[in-house]
DNA sequence: TTGACATGTTATCAGTCGATTACTACTCTC
DNA sequence: GAGAGTAGTAATCGACTGATAACATGTCAA
């Protein structure tokens, strides 16, 4: 070979690797699905064997559990940072720093298939303590009504599902589904492109 | 064995059996989820053996579509039922149709797990449709406006997560779920208990 | 009643995939 | 510079599970 191909991963600090096999793991379970990934598919992602993967998280359910928590708390995070500003515009600032978790990759996607894993023994409460999270976030913190923050919420969960059935990628040649982001996400027009991770997934 | 066990299960047509099959699927699927669950769970619910399972349906995906499939058609089924009667009670009456389905055994957790599905090259298309289908329905059918669409569907999303996420075994235990449930499902109080396949599910 | 088709079973396989074991090599301190 | 701890790999296993094959039994028309 001309190229001078590294045998092994360079050098890194685990606390290094592990974010950035967490990052790699969202991508691909987002993509794919907790159950239609395979650790090795991560591993490869994110340039490393197998058996490291494994041997870093303990398990691929808890490898899972991390990527579920990591997102959440992203969540919150770019909310929180949404909070400053004139009150009239803190839900719109919200829902604008949710719709921009669009570009992180598997980011969204993991979120909204987390809420199909409430029957998952060990994934079940990582996940509903997620949401719980959220909407705690939403009442609390951001001082939402009742009311408000169950349309806020439900919104978010309208978004989760327009993602968790990748027909973003009717965007633009289906009126229905183009009327539907529109009117659900704010400025998605211009972020929808290039949106789920790419590659060997058949729209 | 005092127990006179039959030995096979008894002859049926095939038409029946598949119905039965599907039924016992949605329950089955409804509790854990499509990759959770075991052709050979199906069939013992079903009370067949594993391998006529797959005869029946070529293969676990096909039988899985099948029940999305018959649970998008149920649903529109119900909403269409709720139709007649006075316009400005439409949507209550729809909504509550949707919160019926939770006596449905598994009905509601496969449609709300489905909205996960788009990933899948198999299923996701079969989940995208129904979905369409019922968003096509309360549109064009019911004639809601675009925005009552989208408020109707979102907060079709929230119940879902909530379902999928089996909050609903908080309910009446945790105020936030309480309140949230109360205020999405009509009615929701009385029918919630004893609501999602029971056993082997650990809240 | 017979034979052809439909309904069902038991036994078994073959692929997949998460996990384990045993080993290598780098790096950093003392 | 030695050696101990850390970062990583290759090889392999064992269990699960969807699918297939081969076979058995019931049903119904002519």
């Amino acid at each position: 070979m001309s190229v001078d191909e590294t045998r092994t991963a360079p050098r890194m600090k685990a606390a290094d690797r592990r974010e950035l096999i967490l990052a790699a793991a969202t991508a691909v379970f987002g993509a794919k699905s907790y159950v239609g990934t395979t650790t090795d598919e991560v591993a490869r992602a994110a340039g490393v064997s197998q058996p490291y993967v494994v041997r870093l998280f303990g398990t691929k359910a808890k490898l899972y559990t991390a990527v579920i928590e990591r997102a959440y708390a992203r969540i919150i995070e770019d909310f929180r940072r949404a909070l400053p500003g004139p009150p009239e515009g803190r839900r719109d600032r919200m829902a604008t720093a949710y719709a921009a978790l669009l570009e992180e990759r598997g980011m969204l996607p993991v979120i909204a298939n987390s809420t199909a894993l409430g029957g998952d023994p060990e994934l079940g409460p990582v996940a509903r303590a997620g949401f719980n999270s959220v909407w705690r976030f939403v009442r609390d913190e951001a001082e939402f009504s009742e009311q408000e923050t169950r349309d806020f919420m439900a919104n978010g969960m309208l978004i989760n599902a327009i993602v968790g059935l990748r027909l973003v990628g009717a965007y633009g040649t289906e009126a229905a589904v183009t009327e539907m982001l529109d009117s659900c996400l704010p400025g998605a027009g211009d972020r929808v492109r290039g949106l789920l991770p790419a590659a060997d997934e058949p729209w």
